[in-house]
Order: C-alpha cells, then sequence, then structure tokens
DNA sequence: TAGTGTGAATGGATTCACAGCC
DNA sequence: GGCTGTGAATCCATTCACACTA
C-alpha cells in the first residue's frame, strides 16, 4: 500500500471526506462523478480533488469522471478500510461508555472489541450486553492485543495518565491511538496518534465568533 | 479583539494548545516559560511558538520568556473563553447524551445551556438533573437563543437532517457550530463550522498503520 | 464537449538567523 | 548567557492552465 512519503497529510485527510461523500451519492445511485460536483459538495476546488486522488493514483477517466464504484473501493483500500478494525478502548468512563454506544465507529469498519479501566470498582461491569463487553483489567492488555490483532485504541482516560496508558498501548503492540485527553501525547517511532479535543474545538469557533470574522468559514476535523 | 485577518488558522489552533499546555505548567507552579519548553511539550519549534504569538502581540520579556499567568489570560483574551459560553446541544442520542455529560466543556467555559430534539417521544426528558436540563422542542430555538445569549451549538443528529438543523441554528442567531454528523454542512457568511468526525479520524489512523509509517507521527486535532 | 492528469506558478506557512534586550 | 521578536529564506500545499483523452 502506498507509503505516507511524499503524500500531504491534508490530502490524506481529505480522502477520508471524499469517501464520505462518495458513500452518499452512491446512496443516491450516481454512476460517476467529476471532480467538480465532488469538490463543490465539500467546499473544495475541482484541481485539489484531481491532485489529491492523482497522489494515489489514475482513477478517472476524461470526459467522464470518476467510478463511483470504484473509486470508493479504491480509497478504502488506501485508508486501510477495506477491513474490519478490532479498536481497543481504553477509560471506561462517561465518555468511554459514550463512545461504545456511539454507532458511528461500526458502520466504517472500526468495531470496538475490548473495553479497559484501571479503576477496580469498573472491572468486570458490562458495558455492552449486546456485544458482550466488560471491563478488563488493563494488566490483560498484552493478551488482548495479541488475540486481537488490535493495532488501534481510543484513549478516554484523565489527563494525568494519559501518557502512562498510551507507553503501555504502544509497548503492547498498538500503533495508533485517538486520544481524548486534553494532553499532548508522545508517541515512539512508528506510531501515530491523533487528538481530539472538544473544548479545543470549542475555542476555535469562539475565536471566530469573537473576532466577529466577516467570511463564513468552514473547518474539515478540526483539522 | 484581533480579527481573524491575515492570521494562519493552523496558528489558532496552536493556541488553543498553548494555552492548555500553559494551565498545566501553572498547575506545577512554573512562573515562566521560554518558547523552546513550551515547544518541546508540544512537539513544535520554538520559532513556530514565537511567531503564534507574536500575531497577538509582544507578550515576552527577552532573556527571560513568557510569564504564566500572564500569558494564559492573554490568550483566553484571543481565543473569547475568558467569559463562558452558552452552548446548545442538538440531538439527545447517544452522542448527544455522552457531550452532557462530559465534564470537559465546562472546565474550559462551555456550558451546555438547552438540550434539542425533534423526536417527540424524547421532548420533555430529564437529562441531566443536576443542572436542570430537559429536552426541549425545535420550535423553542429562537426564543432560546435569545433568552440565553447563546452564539454557539453542538450538532450531534443524523446526517440526513443535519444541513436544515444547521440552517435553523443559523437562522435563529448561532455563529458557530460543532459538529458532529458526517456531512460537510454550509454556513452561511459570518458564520463558522468545525467538523468532529470521528470515523474520519480513525480512518488517518488506519492509513498510517496500513501503510506502515516508519517516522512517528503525531497530530493536533484531526486536523 | 466535458473532464482528467500534471508541470509550472502562486500563495502561505514554517523555519532560519540574527539584531536587540534583560 | 539566554531569550524574544521579526525580516528573509525555505518549504510545502494549492491553484492555474493546458495537453491529452473519451
Amino acid at each position: 500500500m502506498a507509503k505516507p512519503e511524499g503524500i500531504p497529510a491534508p490530502a490524506v485527510r481529505r480522502l477520508s471526506l471524499y469517501l464520505r461523500q462518495l458513500e452518499s451519492l452512491r446512496e443516491s445511485n450516481l454512476r460517476s462523478v467529476s471532480s467538480k460536483q465532488l469538490g463543490q459538495a465539500l467546499r473544495f476546488t475541482d484541481a485539489q480533488v484531481r491532485k489529491d486522488l492523482a497522489y494515489f493514483g489514475q482513477f478517472g477517466q476524461p470526459g467522464i469522471g470518476y467510478n463511483v464504484d470504484e473509486l470508493i473501493a479504491r480509497l478504502r483500500g488506501i485508508l486501510g478500510t477495506d477491513r474490519t478494525w478490532n479498536v481497543l478502548l481504553v477509560g471506561a468512563g462517561n465518555l468511554g461508555r459514550a463512545l461504545i454506544a456511539y454507532r458511528g465507529f461500526a458502520k466504517r469498519g472500526f468495531e470496538i472489541a475490548a473495553v479497559f479501566d484501571n479503576d477496580p470498582a469498573k472491572v468486570g461491569a458490562t458495558v455492552s450486553a449486546e456485544r458482550g463487553l466488560t471491563v478488563r483489567a488493563l494488566d490483560e492488555l498484552g493478551a488482548v492485543v495479541q488475540s486481537l490483532d488490535a493495532r488501534l485504541a481510543v484513549l478516554a482516560v484523565p489527563a494525568a495518565v494519559a501518557q502512562a496508558v498510551a507507553d503501555e498501548l504502544f509497548a503492547a503492540g498498538v500503533r495508533g491511538i485517538l486520544n481524548f485527553a486534553p494532553v499532548a501525547l508522545h508517541p515512539p517511532a512508528g506510531a501515530t496518534v491523533v487528538n481530539v479535543d472538544l473544548a479545543v474545538q470549542l475555542e476555535q469557533l469562539s475565536f471566530n465568533v469573537s473576532a466577529g470574522s466577516e467570511r463564513s468559514e468552514y473547518r474539515s476535523d478540526g483539522g
């Protein structure tokens, strides 16, 4: 699969958005789509769309556009979502339990397959009866990573312990962490951290609103 | 307050991270901090830190660094978090109720002050007894925006209705939306949308992990 | 005609490097 | 000596413009 080498990170972020949009277009039974159409829906230029896709190959037909089904398949392959990922969740607090209930992950191929918490009062509790998820202690981490072949984790623990837990996850073989703790994590070489700090996102809004921006602004992901 | 004019959006995003880090440093009773220290904690260069801050004024003392308390106050003023914001939440599903329970917002000056849902089965339900939050129907939107002087909203509704609800919010006077729906919203002029699509963030991880990046990667916010 | 793919040009953001200050 | 603030230089991403194709 294509290496991140030489590919702008913003382009990869947009790839996910293209995929999402294409899936929505397929719902409308659209067979093909042009870079212009795709761009307009997402507020990007057509050149941007073509350039982004061109980093990964030649998917379009001049004069026609891109075949929706084919492009979806290609993008899934590139993003690695042509399979299901077993994802670990660490932290069974309010946010963690919400993420378990949230349907959005499984819909896109990310299955929360195990839940951990170091609070003895929570260990053993059932957090999803239908999926048979009970809270485990962190010392089971290594064994579970092996048995589930889990390479991704969601971290929803207090900031004070986030780095320590992240270190344990990486040591156990996890390669990517989606971090909800409001702290800057330092991943080892070969590993990736993506941060989601909801308060930070709201601050971007309050900055724009208090500054009284005249033009409308649109930001993908907080990205 | 400083207008967004001419200020790079990435710089504003980092401002929030500086603020968060500074608050953590203050916990450790640190009086002053250099751009180098601040940068190392967050994995930015010292020049980056100085340049970002310089967009908004001269806050540092040559030879010394930045006064932690003062810089915190300044950044709060710039970001607009030197006051409390009343935030509306639309969508009382799994994700919405989790966001109500989540403590991270209020800690940083964002108070979820009203909750809406257009499902009649949910209207009237108490979603936070201690804060006296009950679910309201969307037709109360205009009146509530006025009485709470609410300019920010969190959108946690299904993708299919997100744009329609966003339009109502903007029409009622909301100026910024934190959007959890997996769809590209089109804000009117003068308004801002920040998107948080958790599946998109996980896809960034699966891309990096399947592509087998050799170097470690660190991403603030998703972007 | 409609639309891709891509080198060249542009525009922005980051880093460098250093004058000036504590 | 240590550190800020900032023009200059560099780096990177986006946009332009067009040859080429269906």
